[in-house]
DNA sequence: CTTGTATGTGCAAATATTTGCAGTTCCAAG
DNA sequence: CTTGGAACTGCAAATATTTGCACATACAAG
């Protein structure tokens, strides 16, 4: 579960360096489950070591983005949300009208998705994809709506 | 090209009011053409009125897109960026490491993706995704970087 | 175990965006 | 053509995120 051990070894292994707040942070995204946002991890980290700063957890949030160790989950109206990413891979679907997320298995989308923008010399690495639409029910709603 | 009349006439339909804000924000988005941010639309409509604020902008370029007259990009560690929905549908590609910005165009992908995620009930309505990864260039850069 | 130094951090300020509110204005109803 | 009131706006403050910089520290080299 919360073993974040080989991710630190990441973080060594491409050349950064091991601070205490990288391993809190990282432990706080592993610990936390599911979506979190910075200041849920700050919250975290602040338990055990009290003067870590905001800035210090977006800019790690970042780092572990960039090595692959968490996956950004962005979408218009609500601060950035962080997950691991040895969770099962997936995309999202928001609901604009309620605000709603959901997640869906990652294929066959992934695939289609990088077939289709193969083509164009591109490389997608993004398995978190925010697909923004209507939900089941707010579209049902939007139908009765018109009339 | 820029004849944003019958949007007008869409705010109107809607139920909200035709101020002089909003056609004044919408034909901004209309004259400048491609991606414009709220800071540019800003500048072009304090040409003709100086006194209209970031906010109303902010407030009037959402309006706008819930009312699906403009489209939104939104891609992180880059302010927002809007487009008249006119423009041919399509998608972008993000370069996560030099910036650049694609276009493809929306189709095979939006059918692709509109059957995929109706299985889940869903109806996405974002014919303007952000999709992220590595450019041709970035991608080679990053291969041959490894060794 | 030192030590030098590039990397990383805390803090404060900048930037991007959203929100509350009091005053203004569009426009439906008369 | 008025006019009342809800919708809208400007402004300021709140919130979200990024950045600059001086100080701190991980860690490679000795
Ligand atoms: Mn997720
Ligand atoms: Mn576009
Ligand atoms: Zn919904
Ligand atoms: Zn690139």
């Amino acid at each position: 579960m919360s073993c974040y051990h080989q991710a630190s070894e990441v973080i060594r292994s491409a050349g950064y360096r091991l601070t205490p707040q990288r391993l809190f942070i990282l432990e706080a995204v592993y610990h936390l489950g599911g979506h979190v946002t910075a200041e849920q991890v700050l919250a975290y980290v602040q338990k055990s070591s009290p003067y870590v700063d905001l800035s210090t957890v977006y800019r790690t949030l970042e780092l572990l983005v960039s090595l692959g160790l968490i996956r950004r989950f962005s979408a218009p109206n609500r601060p950035n949300e962080y997950e691991v990413a040895t969770a099962e891979p997936h995309h999202h679907l928001v609901c604009l009208r309620c605000g709603r997320v959901e997640a869906v298995p990652a294929e066959p989308l992934s695939t289609v998705l990088r077939e289709i923008v193969a083509a164009h010399g591109f490389t997608p690495d993004e398995t978190h994809l925010a697909i923004h639409g209507l939900c089941a029910e707010c579209h049902a709603q939007e139908r009765s709506h018109e009339a």
